[in-house]
DNA sequence: AGACCATATTAGCTTTGCCTAAATACTGGA
DNA sequence: TCCAGTATTTAGGCAAAGCTAATATGGTCT
């Protein structure tokens, strides 16, 4: 009825949609590491049990029946990672691909005492906002660190990358959600940014720079 | 290569082996609740892996490929239970059906981290052995508490159901394992046992007796 | 318009893991 | 020995989830 693959598929194109972008079959299949083919004829399943919805137009989206289910995976995800970081000292790299595959088998109490002895925690250790039982999002910040200007203070957010190596590299840097810092400097083609976190001067890359997300102030 | 299905075949075939019963199709049918045609094609197809033998003589035994696999999975299970109890505070009756799923899929960074983290602990919740990651196994005691008579003082070592409402009962008893105790009468038809654990004094019936292995002394 | 490239769909096949129903094999007692 | 009941095997099917190969659709550029 609700198999791993099917959640696997609604979570995805709910993750894909977030940043506006069309979910279209083939990025969906990238993203699920799986031939179009697939993709295509498990679309039209979840269309069929009223989880999803296609047209050329707005692209794959998901029902309320879909996203309800989507969050829900999702909520189990973060809070597993939140857990094993918090309660068995996993560094935030690591912590992603086993989220991965509990996430499908989580049980309600389990869930709900993860929940509690974190003190019902809004986000995950990348920041991430940690759906509520009720399908409500907790806010997040979409400003991309790449956006500021020299001078401009401000606070990380969020990681938007699971990649582990990434991951590890920005964690090396001292760049974690939470973490206060100030612009010194903007490269001329905005390539390179000069930040100071705490004592600390840091330089960052364009590309890591876009997987960072903050509010500014 | 290595699916769910097999791995739970497995871990089946070693834990009712334990007890020295052979293991038949249809006893192993039972345990998976499965019909006994499915297993009849699995054991097959396990033959075909190698993983275990099968003649009517010995019934179903496992290989040394298949008993590896099945220790591993039971190591998952019971560090995964472990480390609900100690770590998140989940009573010991409502780990098992958490465990059975997240034992498929345990990685090996995150089953080293709960290992140290409990200091690498050789029982269970239950009392049951954790078998180590050389695939030994530590000791268990294999004498069931009805057999035992009056004056006997000994100490718990662990409980053989998994059912949540039966460890709840005996939970509330306070008769969980490293309990010490004296037996202070049996009934003449054996079928109740009274006995003191620390200034409880304590009454239990003949198949509760009968789940709880013990040692003398 | 025509050619080309990307995207989507369809058909047909495979593996896993289960099922039912029917056929066999085995075993213990009358 | 024979027979009933139990245990096992076989045959045939089904659903999930993927794959390849072939086809259809659709826009973009010339
Ligand atoms: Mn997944
Ligand atoms: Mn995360
Ligand atoms: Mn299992
Ligand atoms: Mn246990």
């Amino acid at each position: 009825m609700k198999t791993e693959a099917i959640e696997d598929y609604l979570k995805n194109i709910y993750l894909s949609g977030r940043s506006g972008t069309k979910v279209s079959l083939t990025l969906l299949a990238k993203k699920l590491e799986v031939k179009p083919a697939s993709v295509s004829g498990m679309i039209k399943r979840l269309e069929g049990m009223n989880l999803v919805k296609n047209s050329k137009k707005t692209g794959i989206i998901l029902t309320d029946a879909g996203e309800k289910i989507a969050l829900e995976v999702i909520r189990h995800h973060r809070l597993i990672e939140s857990f094993l970081v918090e309660a068995l000292g996993v560094p935030w790299n690591e912590v992603h691909e086993q989220a991965e595959k509990w996430e499908h088998m989580l049980s309600e109490k389990i869930e709900d005492r993860i929940d509690q002895m974190l003190g019902y925690p809004t986000h995950d250790p990348h920041g991430d906002p940690i759906p509520k039982r009720d399908g409500s999002v907790p806010e997040t910040s979409d400003t991309p660190l790449n956006t500021l200007k020299a001078g401009d203070v401000g606070k990380i957010e969020r990681i938007n990358d699971q990649n582990p190596e990434i991951l590890e590299y920005i964690g090396k840097l001292g760049l974690y959600p939470q973490t206060r810092f100030r612009i010194l400097e903007v490269g001329p083609l905005n390539d390179l940014i000069s930040l100071e976190v705490g004592d600390e001067k840091v330089q960052i890359g364009l590309e890591v720079a876009r997987r960072i997300f903050v509010t500014v102030g």
